[in-house]
DNA sequence: TCCTTTAGTATCCTTTTGTATACTATACCA
DNA sequence: TGGTATAGTATACAAAAGGATACTAAAGGA
């Protein structure tokens, strides 16, 4: 009654998805079906080369997503969720939920004190 | 059709409940309801004082969890899940769900492979 | 008088995460 | 001959997250 060994199967789910990134590659992944290398970089504005490479092998690593190399010369290499890898679909659309009324929340608060209200979404003007 | 801003709002959603220990605080209290400092301590058995009393903190200031401290000299204080942070409920369920079957993936990847099996849960053992 | 307990802080250190930049190969195009 | 494009790697660096340890106050017990 104590501890329930249980929840600890939460913290191992979680480094699959944690981080400020898998989320968000997930959820276009999800959405896309099929995105080359580029076209992610594109639709997460703000990821690096570097940060993008390194969560899509550890999402590989993890079968969550396929990697698929045309050995062409401008290289072409394709990402896609596979089955397993959709079984995450609850959790982020959960997430993708509580997001929105989250946000509102956050634009309640933003109104009465301390925060911009302009840092939300980068990807449209700027 | 090309980049979908909604998307972002996960990632605003996610600031708050990623991180390698806020999930399973959040499980805890929801289990239980109210929780001391030291009890959640417990539960949560490898995260350091530090890191407990940050994400405390910043769950606390996401309106998440209250913080009720009780004047007395061994000090007392005790969590609880606001209203507004039972909303993320569906996700922490959704998670775990997903934690418990991802966890047999693992097991049966180290079968035939490269993991160790032992460190799945250490609060009960060692 | 010393030890214990609770809910932390403070300090130092290591690891991870993230940024910026330069570099690669090779086919196509001008 | 030089530029462009793709999907990276390599390097250097800054910032954030996390870990280990020591410290605090003030009451109660041995």
């Amino acid at each position: 009654m104590n501890i329930e060994p249980e929840l600890c199967k939460v913290e191992n789910a979680l480094e699959i998805i944690v981080g400020k990134w898998k989320p968000i590659i997930l959820l276009h992944l999800l959405k896309n079906g099929t995105m080359r290398f580029s076209e992610l970089k594109r639709s997460v504005p703000n990821i690096t080369q570097k940060m993008l490479t390194k969560n899509l092998r550890e999402l590989e690593e993890e079968y969550i997503i396929d990697r698929v190399v045309y050995p062409q010369v401008p290289p072409k290499v394709e990402y896609s969720i596979t089955e397993y890898g959709k079984e995450l679909e609850p959790i982020l659309n959960a997430m993708h939920e509580w997001g929105t009324k989250h946000q509102l929340h956050k634009t309640e608060k933003t109104s009465r004190g301390d925060r911009s209200t302009g840092l939300f979404c980068s990807s449209a003007s700027q």
